[in-house]
DNA sequence: TGCGATACATAGAACCGCGATGTATCATAG
DNA sequence: CTATGATACATCGCGGTTCTATGTATCGCA
């Protein structure tokens, strides 16, 4: 889906992450996912539609994601559920964005010059 | 520079978010700049001069940034400091950063779903 | 019957970071 | 003394991702 380089692309693939760590609890359709985004974070992420879907279809044709049709009083739905291999796509994710967040954190709070203490 | 929406346009404008933070702490220049970033990070983070350039001009231009020429040991840099205007942004991108980060960071670590404990 | 919520889907535009490339000077190694 | 690598600036085009807008269809309720 990207070719990763020495950063993670930059900070690209947010809502990949977001989407897999929801489907990693539990099997969730597309509409509903974009709700649960907005209202998880309280509205500091909003993702529309049109950025779920498109990561949706990537991720089940990448292997990471498998969905399975289901019909709930009357509406059809699309529901994903993460496999083996989208799990451990999780896993680097995570410590992709771990690692990211704990040099940016770095430099936000550090003072001078971050000098190696040790 | 950028149009932010309701998210902050996702997560762009961390290199200018990390660009304002070291020239507010002290005056530096496009190479030093580059350098810093990657050893203040450990090599996490590692932005080109083609990102590092681009970025100071654009805040120059929006008057976030000021700029003066100086030769040290027969080369010619350009140092950057932070106005006033730019202290204001390093706020309002830190502020962002630190909302999104935390939204980010109870998605990954909350259980089921995050319930409001109060 | 019509509107809003539900549910999926795609397309075009905008944007940003990245690598490549170019110029020029200095120090140092060979 | 020459060549290579580090310093220092700058720009351009590619690629990839997110965003907004739009489209279709069904359901429930007013």
């Amino acid at each position: 889906m990207a070719a990763r380089g020495t950063n993670p692309n930059f900070m690209n693939g947010v809502p990949e992450l977001l989407i897999l760590r929801l489907l990693q609890q539990e099997e969730m359709y597309g509409y509903e996912i974009v709700q649960a985004i907005r209202d998880r974070t309280d509205a500091v992420i909003a993702v529309g539609e049109g950025v779920v879907y498109p990561v949706l279809h990537g991720l089940e044709r990448d292997g990471a994601l498998k969905s399975r049709r289901k019909t709930v009083n009357g509406r059809s739905r699309i529901y994903y559920s993460v496999t083996r291999a989208g799990s451990r796509r999780l896993a680097d994710l995570s410590k992709d964005w771990s690692n990211l967040m704990g040099a940016i954190q770095k430099m936000l709070t550090g003072g001078q010059h971050a000098q190696v203490i040790a």
